[in-house]
DNA sequence: GGGGTAATGTACCGATAGGTAAAAAATTTC
DNA sequence: GAAATTTTTTACCTATCGGTACATTACCCC
């Protein structure tokens, strides 16, 4: 029935290839002609594929975080809090210090899109965040190591505040060897140092 | 000697309106429509005072850092290194989350500037952050008040982290009360609770 | 091998970006 | 008051922004 002539593109890798430059440009940094010129692909199949800019955009992020960023998610099912707090932080560090991808965290960039036309995009880059951050605080409530007199949902925003911070030293040039040194100290300071 | 038509408007002024805009806005966010209309002059004349959109922005960044930003190096002059870590993170909270200001730190916007036109900006930020933890770096090395062995260059880096996440907070829409909170936890955690 | 259909390539749209030329206006010095 | 000087005003520049109309091409079905 359908017919018609066939895409000439992959539509997935033509995501990865927007996800790097949204990831190293900025939402606001990026052209419309840089995505095109780096997917591959001419302006109407763009927008055939994938709707406007802002679409495009969503449609990367939700990449972002099922590919690059799925270690937030996965780190909820580590057996202790400890673990799932060891494991965001690490994780952070390795998601924004990679070799082959831009330094610094697409979601936090995004958050800082604060132009007048950026305002859905930050919105919406803001609401997942902060679903991230409620599942990591029912994720701590649930859990029966931490310090007692401890609030999970105090705990769970400080947990981001470091990932945050850790995001941001990443796009200001700081490496992964040093980085992997201060999310160690903050690990030892916020679980003490004990093994287990 | 001089003589010519004075100026209509003061320089000073026009640098705090200006920003506010671009703490609001961020660098790329911000059109020069948008700096005349919030400064109330033409673009001539402020090309004729401040140079150009980056030049303006380079006295912008110097006048947020010597005044709302200058708690920061006033820290420095604490008498422990508890103190200054102290200051450091609370006056984070403190500034980002004003009534009367933009959300967020517009030094840790300005590193998210990440398009082609923006790097000189985001070079002259990442310069600027990386002279700001060099002095706590040295402040830290002077310390005689640190647990033993602790390495004053990573805990310069890990207080700039915290700091930075306090920044993505606070633009990411969490209120001072609960960054309050983040932060004391943050002090405990790494600072211990005792009283000194 | 023709229809129907959907993607492609080219060429364009109005709006706005950052930046400036040139004349008019307001001051000082003489 | 006239010359010199500096700012303001108005009008404009080119380049690029995000987005689209339209004709062409390539496929499926019959």
């Amino acid at each position: 029935m359908p017919g018609g002539r066939p895409r000439s593109f992959d539509a997935d890798a033509a995501l990865d290839r927007a996800l790097e430059v949204f990831w190293r440009q900025g939402y606001e940094g990026t052209s419309l002609s840089d995505l095109t010129e780096a997917m591959g692909i001419n302006r109407p199949s763009l927008y055939a594929a994938f709707g406007n800019k802002e679409e495009l955009f969503g449609r990367v992020l939700d990449r972002y975080l099922e590919g690059p960023g799925a270690f937030a998610a996965d780190a909820l099912e580590a057996p202790t809090s400890r673990e799932v707090v060891e494991r965001l932080v690490l994780g952070a560090v390795e998601l924004t210090t990679g070799d082959h991808t831009p330094r610094g965290c697409l979601s936090v960039k995004s958050v800082h899109a604060c132009g007048p036309d950026s305002a859905p995009v930050r919105q919406d880059a803001v609401g997942r965040r902060k679903a991230g951050e409620a599942a990591l605080r029912r994720r701590l409530e649930r859990a029966t190591d931490l310090p007692p007199g401890a609030d999970p949902g105090v705990m769970a925003g400080l947990v981001h505040t470091i990932t945050d911070g850790i995001a941001v030293q990443a796009a200001g040039g700081r490496g992964r060897e040093e980085l992997r040194q201060v999310a160690d100290l903050a690990l030892r300071a916020l679980l003490g140092s004990d093994q287990r």
